[in-house]
DNA sequence: CCCTCGTTATGACAGCTGTCATAGTAGCCC
DNA sequence: GGGCTACTATGACAGCTGTCATAACGAGGG
């Protein structure tokens, strides 16, 4: 997650989900936000008039994109693709920013969802907009890979919910434990899938 | 998750669980507390002079030790116990509240850890002992039911994760649908290991 | 030069937060 | 009754929140 120079406005919303993931949306202030994008105050109310609830949506969409793109990207970069790599790719992205940066922050879809799903409906239904676009290229890799179409989806929410899951536990932990405990446990399984056909 | 009817203090500590995986940590107020548990504004001084990092603290140990106590229970209620059919218990209780009582609440632990997890150390700590509290009866049992002893506390680990990922998703959703998933799709592999011996 | 429009600046607002100081009450033991 | 302890009541505090009103800037076109 390496802040890109772009204009003031995808810089905020980056900021928000940085932001956002680490401390959650309820402690995530606008003023905070703005002052961690480098761009004036005076912009949040011109390029966000619908105030926090707008900038914490358009984090969501961001972080949903993001996840669906480095799905993406992990794909490409691997010459013979296996459900058990992918996962492990998508794992690796964590234990990796863990290992090297520390523990401050998690998946800003699931901070948002823990935050807003009961007092927040428009923040609510992007956390889930954000899943679905993650879930999607999981799921479509797994078909090629020679998963039964029936199975992809649920392997594939199985793979996001696992890694959601330990994320937290290794967050509490300050442990990469659970992340690399859950790459091995499921690997096997996901590559079953992928031979009985 | 029903009221008993205790000492104010101790009804305090379960609201502020309650009240934890509704709205998260940040978004939950000492007064909100005092109020949801019918107690007295001044008592909060008074039972928790270390302010709400004390009260998070306790309501997070309070919810490990009701986890651990809820796997006990399904242990006790199943006359064959399985891995499988300890998974789905666990599974079922948060299908049963969502389908009968909606979707308002997700897990406390993991609410504080992604609200608190950067900020106090003290809270990240008590996550951190719950998970613990959370996963050694679920190893044991899986001992107990013939896994190998060094597979049992990582298939804990991916019970857990696997749930608490699933109960962000279903949470954003408003499904159960990851819920069920997760415990189709990881009831076989943890049969299996049960098994192999 | 002036006018316009996208952007920024600044200050204010009510509302809420956790915390604290202080006082008050109720009950029990001596 | 006096004194002690456990608990409750209340009001205040500074600090922060999201939001808004208002004004100023700055460049580009007429």
């Amino acid at each position: 997650m390496v802040k890109p120079e772009r204009g003031p406005r995808e810089r905020m919303v980056f900021s928000a989900a940085q932001l956002i993931r680490r401390d959650g949306v309820e402690a995530t202030g606008m003023r905070d936000v703005a002052a961690h994008a480098g761009a004036p105050r005076g912009s949040l109310q011109h390029y966000f008039p619908g105030g926090k609830e707008q900038l914490v949506a358009e984090a969501l969409r961001w972080a949903g994109r993001y996840a669906a793109d480095r799905v993406a990207r992990f794909l490409a970069a691997m010459e013979r693709p296996t459900p058990s790599g992918l996962f492990a790719a998508m794992v690796g992205q964590w234990t990796d920013e863990y290992r090297t940066s520390g523990f401050a922050g998690g998946c800003p879809v699931a901070a948002a969802t823990v935050d807003r799903a009961q007092s927040s409906e428009t923040a609510r239904e992007a956390a889930a907009d954000a899943f679905a676009a993650w879930t999607r290229p999981v799921a479509d890799a797994l078909t090629g890979m020679g998963v039964p179409a029936a199975r992809s989806e649920p392997l594939a929410t199985l793979m996001i919910g696992a890694l959601e899951g330990a994320i937290v536990i290794a967050r509490a932990e300050r442990d990469v434990r659970a992340l690399t405990t859950v790459a091995r446990e499921l690997g096997p399984l996901l590559d079953a899938a992928a031979t009985e056909a």
